[in-house]
DNA sequence: CACATTACTTTGACACACAAAGTAGTGTGT
DNA sequence: ACACACTACTTTGTGTGTCAAAGTAATGTG
């Protein structure tokens, strides 16, 4: 039986991927989508609709701003780029996931 | 800014915790749910509902068996036992969260 | 010219965590 | 005697995030 990246586990951590790509430089959903499954060694793939929910989302907070690219060839691209906004809220986001797994392995470890 | 454990980041690991509790000895929520403040350090109180929730779900799945504590004084208690399929669903809950952990953090860093 | 691939979007379903409220017994203070 | 705090379990209803499925549309390939 081998280990698996659950849904709920994954859940709450979206946003923080996604902003660590962009913060990496400006880039789109599908390449995005690409880049995850690449980095994880297939072992996360985000569901499309997921990762356009998160757009949609960090869009709002005003964490990223979308610009559509001007191909002169294949399918538009609507490319999207961090905010200082959502720079911060990486660091936020990062801060607690490190804060999370260390509570989470401190409770099953049984010591305080 | 502190550091928190937020409900999406906890979701999905609760019948971990649970079942890590009993693993270490027949328990009932109340208790249960003080352990895990205590142990945190207050960083993470279940709430109540949730518990109660992770309770049935285990039990439905067979993780867990409850049976009433004859208490000779105060307000009646539930306990629960872990079953031998509780404690391999541990083991591999487990193993699936450091699995995810570092499927995460692989995110993060950029390098594969 | 069918099919694969890139690329974005919408809709609806589902599971989990939680807030709020309720029931009920015991212990403590005044 | 009565209010209040605490232990202890339960039910109901709500919100959010992820996802499956399906759709639109353009380009490239055998």
């Amino acid at each position: 039986m081998a280990e698996k990246l659950t849904k709920d586990l994954i859940r709450g951590n979206t946003d923080m991927l996604v902003l660590n790509f962009l913060n990496e430089g400006d880039s789109y959903g599908y390449a995005i989508a690409k880049k995850i499954k690449e980095r994880s060694n297939e072992a996360y793939s985000i569901n499309e609709a997921t990762l356009y929910t998160v757009f949609r989302r960090l869009e709002k907070n005003q964490d990223i701003e979308g610009y559509w690219g001007d191909e002169t060839q294949g399918s538009r691209r609507k490319y999207y780029r961090i905010t200082d906004h959502g720079k911060s809220a990486l660091k936020e986001n990062i801060e607690n996931w490190n804060f999370s797994k260390r509570i989470i392995d401190q409770l099953l470890q049984g010591e305080e």
